[in-house]
DNA sequence: ATGAACATTTGAAAAATTTCAAACATAAAA
DNA sequence: TTTTATGTTTGAAATTTTTCAAATGTTCAT
């Protein structure tokens, strides 16, 4: 298979991946080919690359780096907008993840808040108050678990960043 | 606010929820739903309280079956077939997702290892290989991150599992 | 066996999403 | 200024997903 084949594939992948995740498939395309691209790209190379028009991948390109899995780079000498994957785009995926999971434990809470606040005691109030005790319990020990994680994972690969530079 | 209102208020934001982890907002509604009944529903009793015809509800209920998110529980004297939710449906949700993760670090070994079988040094065969590499690590490490979270939480509720037997 | 009470499948309609091409806006160069 | 190269927005077309109503299976009681 031909290094072309190879990155088409991964391509694919993360295409479907990205989908799964419920996020546009276009999205996981852009951000497979800026991964296997050394240098920055621009919106036009992006387009030809993937045979898309430039409207959604302008869009989808500003999306991706408000969530900062992509950079906007500067190319001395080009008025074009350049885009490079981020140093850490894996560690900064999970921390959008982990970020948008924070919503489940303060649904939790609210919901208990709520149901508590009516003072009643019947079956279902006891039954969906304990339940979203539970899922706040979750919720929070989750938190606390991927804070845990990503400041491990940041704290191995900085070194490894501080060593690119230096070559 | 009413209990039903809180009750709709907790639909919504499961409906939500689910639509955007890339999975179907009746997903949501029903597993919140069956969250907030103390005891089992039948399927018209579903899409009943959800206003929506039996055809998806089954659908949906048989895909959440599948991934365990949901109970099919046998009522005495009934025909009916009756859902309920899991008894640990947080953590089944996580471990559903932590499997589906799984599938990236598959994706990251492969992409490398047919790279590193081309035998080429270009600039961007050198560096596609080694971001790979790079997800790779990541996605062991977080692999085994979740598999130690999912196991702290099951050892934390197993027993208040055993309480609610006893009572 | 037959009928009754269900769940499931199916194909079409409705709704939502994605995509494109073209119009528009912006900023730099001339 | 005016022109030119670029990014962004927009509205319509295409595609995909969701939903429904009706037809079809399936299971259990008679």
């Amino acid at each position: 298979m031909s290094k072309d084949q190879i990155i088409q594939q991964l391509i694919n992948s993360y295409s479907d991946a990205y989908q799964n995740l419920g996020y546009s498939s276009l999205m996981g395309k852009i951000v497979a080919l800026l991964l296997s691209e050394p240098e920055p790209l621009s919106l036009d190379e992006i387009s030809e690359s993937l045979t898309m028009s430039k409207g959604p991948v302008s869009q989808i390109c500003r999306k991706l780096k408000d969530h900062r899995l992509i950079e906007k780079v500067w190319v001395p000498g080009e008025r074009k907008d350049y885009y490079k994957a981020a140093d850490d785009i894996f560690g900064q995926a999970f921390s959008n993840y982990a970020n948008s999971m924070k919503r489940n434990l303060s649904i939790a809470e609210k919901c208990k808040a709520e149901l508590d606040a009516l003072s009643l005691n019947d079956e279902q109030t006891e039954h969906l108050s304990s339940r979203m005790h539970e899922m706040a319990e979750f919720y929070q020990a989750m938190a606390e678990h991927n804070k845990a994680f990503i400041e491990e994972w940041r704290s191995k690969i900085k070194p490894e960043m501080m060593d690119s530079i230096e070559t």
